[in-house]
DNA sequence: GCCAACGTTGGC
DNA sequence: GCCAACGTTGGC
C-alpha cells in the first residue's frame, strides 16, 4: 500500500534499431531515448521521470520480446533531436526549435539480465497489473510501481557481461 | 504477414 | 466537439 506509483519504468525499444547490446557500446552506455511519438509517453518523460529511476529495458517487437536489461534514468528531459531532423523517420514538421513537441531523457544501462519473456512476466502475480501487459496496450514507456519492481527483483539475474 | 487495439486526423 | 477513416503498434 505504500509503493510508489512510479518508482521505475518500463522502456520498449526494438532491438533491431537500439538493442541493449547498442547501448552497451555507447559511451558512458547510456542513449537518448529519441524517436517517441505518443503523448502519453512523452508526458511520463516530460512530468514522471526523475534521473536515477530504475529503468526495465525491454526489446519489443522482435523474436523474443521481453525483459532483457536493466538500467536508470540518466538526465532531466530534453528537446529528441530527430524531431527537427528533415530526414529522419521522426521528423515532425509541425514542431519547431522555439517550440518543441516532443522530449526524450537519456536511459544508462547498468547490466543485462537472463531474458524475463512476456510470458514469464504474466506468471508473476504481482506483475499483473503492469502496464505493459494490458491488452491492446501500445505505450512505449509504462510505469512501474514500486510493488512490481519488488516482485520482479528475485526474477532478474544479472549476466556477467 | 495477420489483425486486434487504440491513437490521430480531419471533415462536418 | 463528434466520429469515421486511417495509421501504427506489437504479439503471435
Amino acid at each position: 500500500m505504500s509503493g510508489k506509483e512510479f518508482y521505475a519504468w518500463l522502456m520498449k525499444s526494438e532491438p533491431s534499431e537500439v538493442s541493449v547490446d547498442d547501448v552497451l557500446g555507447m559511451p558512458e552506455q547510456t542513449v537518448g531515448w529519441f524517436g517517441v511519438r505518443n503523448y502519453q509517453a512523452r508526458n511520463f518523460m516530460r512530468d514522471k521521470c526523475s534521473t536515477g529511476d530504475p529503468v526495465l529495458f525491454y526489446h519489443s517487437s522482435c523474436k523474443e520480446p521481453g525483459i532483457v536489461g536493466i538500467g536508470q534514468i540518466a538526465s532531466d528531459p530534453y528537446p529528441d533531436p530527430t524531431q527537427f531532423e528533415i530526414n529522419s523517420v521522426y521528423f515532425d514538421p509541425r514542431s519547431s526549435e522555439v517550440k518543441p513537441r516532443w522530449v526524450q531523457v537519456d536511459v544508462k544501462v547498468l547490466y543485462k539480465v537472463e531474458r524475463i519473456s512476456l510470458q514469464d512476466l504474466r506468471e508473476i502475480p504481482e506483475c499483473e497489473g503492469m502496464q505493459v501487459l494490458k491488452k491492446g496496450n501500445r505505450l512505449s514507456i509504462t510505469p512501474v510501481t514500486e510493488e512490481q519492481w519488488d516482485a520482479l527483483k528475485p526474477h532478474l539475474h544479472r549476466l556477467t557481461d
